[in-house]
DNA sequence: GTGTATGCAAACCGTTTGCACCTCT
DNA sequence: AGAGGTGCAAACGGTTTGCATACAC
């Protein structure tokens, strides 16, 4: 599953070897442990988590270079930082693997990915009113999921009926869209 | 400037009101002051920043009282939260004003808002095709703006020339909404 | 009067930093 | 050889929590 083909690790290897160059960074063994494990993740992984497996995989690493090190990853766009809550910043790898968005169960933290073209004129518009050169963007939609296996399944029984009532202020406030 | 219609105060305040009768919480006046600090301002602002200014008011409150209290109004609506960087959550009043996304200087930290119906078609689309029920999204474009008093004014002198690609989507139009 | 909110300060947790040692170039 | 990176642990900063007191109900 997590096994990336060679030729693909050999590939970002060689952009961030380009990258470390031409900034005249140093191409440690440990700054190369850190890309390969993120590439070898298949899903999003937070600054933690990616310490520990490196660990777990032998590599002595601490977490200040992790850090570092993503920081780098970053810079060079083979890796991308998602801040989904407060305390929930994850990476992913980024190289060849198409942009994307996100949703996410308020319940069951699932994460989901979705990819919608109009974002990407609705980007270039945003761009060109305001002037501005846009990098990236972040597009995060949360919800409940509908799924059997998440605590939400038993539906909005009696969780917060509480705050149901101003559910009818916003969901009116919604529908009006045009009131701008 | 910041002085809000008495009529929309009373009206978010009974909303509030509502809300912690029917949550069963007390009406205390810390609580109602930070709703009405909030409602008093009119762009982002953080926790701190407005536990500063409700001192400044002459309003006794903690920083415990401050999050506490956003969290309920958060709750019930009224208020809204972007996190817009690792250590960059901003509070906004939410009610009776229209849901927009944000662009956001990566140089300036600038702020600008925008809205896009096309993004509420995404949505449906996305909670129809994923089986969810969204609540709520969160749409932030980072870059760099092109203004004068912008720290990025000199342009991309050396920083990293690396990623220079998506640049061109960059243009120098003449349509300046640019606002506060 | 009762139980919940508050203020204060200490704890918390992900992230960053300072420093001495190490290693890539 | 020496600039630069590393590991470690302590510092950091926004947020949360525990506790004694105060106040809304």
């Amino acid at each position: 599953m997590s096994t990336l083909p060679q030729q693909k690790i050999d590939e970002v290897r060689s952009i961030f070897q380009a990258f470390l160059k031409k900034r005249n960074k140093r191409q440690t063994p440990e700054r190369f442990a850190v890309l390969e494990e993120i590439y070898q993740t298949e899903d999003h992984i937070d600054a933690d988590e990616l310490y520990v497996r490196l660990k777990q995989d032998g590599t002595e690493v601490s977490r200040a270079t992790v850090y570092n090190t993503l920081e780098l990853l970053l810079e060079c766009d083979l890796v991308v930082r998602h801040q989904f809550g407060k305390n929930q910043a994850k990476y992913e790898r980024a190289y060849s693997y198409w942009q994307h968005d996100h949703l996410i169960c308020m319940d069951c933290n699932e994460l989901f990915e979705f990819c919608d073209p109009r974002l990407q004129s609705i980007q270039e518009m945003v761009a060109d009113i305001y002037e501005f050169e846009i990098k990236h963007h972040s597009l995060n939609m949360y919800g409940h999921c509908i799924r059997e296996n998440c605590p939400n399944r038993a539906e909005d029984s009696d969780r917060d009926e509480a705050d149901s009532a101003d559910k009818t202020t916003a969901k009116k406030a919604a529908t009006n869209e045009a009131e701008s």
